[in-house]
DNA sequence: AGCTATTAATAAGG
DNA sequence: CCTTATTAATAGCT
C-alpha cells in the first residue's frame, strides 16, 4: 500500500532502512496489539534489530507466555538429548526451520538497555552456577561422565566420608528416639 | 481494512475468534517477513493461539537471539536435572504444529517494564534453585541438619547407590587402562 | 476455505 | 514528522 508497489528486497540506503523500519514497525506492533485483544493470544516477541540491543516484548496479559518459553527450553533441550548435539546446534535448527509467528504489545515507555544487560548478565551468571552445581549433582548419580580415575577416587572418598557422617546421624538421631521412648517408659511407670 | 470498521474489542465468540486470529495472524507473519528482508532486522515471536497451541518462529540470521534461547535451554536442563520431569509430548506438539516459515520483525528502541519483570521473575527463581541445590549437596556434605530420620535412610541408600556406581565406573577405567597398556606392549614387542 | 467491498497501512513526496 | 495517492489487509458472507 503505497504510491506504488515496492519490491520486497533489503533497502541499501541505511537511512532509509531506518524510516521504513520505523514506520513499519509501528504497523506490526499496532497489529499484533489488535490481535491481542480481538483474539485473546499470549504473545512474546524477542528481536534484535542490527543496530541496536536485544530488546522482548512480552503482551501484557500473556500469563501463559511463561509456559510456552518453558516448553520452548524443552524443545530444544529435547532436541539435544536426543541428538547427542550441542546448544548450538540445536539453535541453528530452531532458526533454520522453524518460524517465528509473533504478536507483541506494544508497551509505551522505553525502559533503559543497561538495566537490561544487567539482567542479563546476572541470569547468565546465575545459570553458570546452576549448571556447575548441577553437573556435580549428576556426576555423583552418574559417574559414567567422569573420565578421570583421579577424581573418580576422590569422588569417592567423600561418598565414603559423607556416608560415615550419614550413618553417624543416623545412630545419633536412633540414640535420641530411644532416650525419648524411655524416658516415655519411665513416666508410664510412675503413673502405674 | 473490511465491509465495516471493527471495534477492538475481545471477541466473544470462540469460533469468530479462532477464525480472526487464523486471518490476521498471516497478515502480521507477512508484514514481519516483510520487515526482515527489507530492513534486516532480525525476530523471533511466541505466541499462543486462543486454542492454546503455542507456536515459535524465529526469524533466521537472528543472532541476537541466540544467547536468550540459550538460556532458556539452560533453564529446562537445570530443572529437569532437578525435577526428573519429561515432557517429551509436549515437545513434539510444539515442535509438529510450528510450521515452516521465517519471520522476524524488529524494533529498534523501546524497551519495556514487562521486559524487566520477566527478567526480574527469572532471576529470583534461578536464586531459589540456587539455593534449593546448595542445600542439597550441603545435607550430603554435613547431615547434621537433617532431622528426618527417612529422609536419612534415602540419602544413605542413593549414596550407596552412587558409590556402587562411582565403583564399577572406577573398574572399567581400571580396565581400559590396562587393556591399553597391555596393547602397547604388544607393540613395543613387536617393534624390538 | 474463497470472495469483494471497504477500511487501513504506507510509499513517495512536502 | 505530515499528506495523500495507492496498494494491501481484511470484515462480513457464502
Amino acid at each position: 500500500m503505497g504510491r506504488k508497489k515496492l519490491k520486497i528486497q533489503r533497502l541499501e540506503d541505511l537511512k532509509a532502512r531506518q524510516a521504513k523500519y520505523s514506520k513499519r514497525k509501528t504497523g506490526i506492533l499496532k497489529k499484533a496489539k489488535e490481535l491481542n485483544i480481538l483474539c485473546e493470544v499470549d504473545v512474546a516477541l524477542l528481536f534484535s534489530s542490527p543496530s541496536g540491543r536485544p530488546t522482548l516484548f512480552v503482551g501484557q496479559n500473556s500469563t501463559g507466555l511463561s509456559s510456552i518459553l518453558k516448553r520452548l527450553s524443552n524443545l530444544s533441550f529435547e532436541e539435544r538429548e536426543e541428538r547427542r548435539t550441542y546448544t548450538i546446534e540445536m539453535l541453528k535448527k530452531i532458526y533454520e526451520n522453524s518460524e517465528s509467528e509473533f504478536d507483541l504489545l506494544s508497551l509505551p515507555h522505553a525502559t533503559n538497555a543497561d538495566t537490561l544487560k544487567l539482567y542479563e548478565d546476572e541470569l547468565q551468571e546465575l545459570k553458570d552456577k546452576l549448571v556447575e552445581k548441577s553437573k556435580i549433582l549428576r556426576d555423583w548419580r552418574n559417574p559414567n561422565n567422569v573420565e578421570d580415575l583421579n577424581q573418580i577416587k576422590m569422588m569417592e572418598d567423600h561418598l565414603i566420608a559423607s556416608l560415615n557422617g550419614l550413618r553417624s546421624r543416623r545412630n545419633q538421631l536412633a540414640m535420641e528416639q530411644q532416650i525419648r521412648e524411655r524416658e516415655l517408659e519411665g513416666n508410664e511407670n510412675l503413673e502405674t
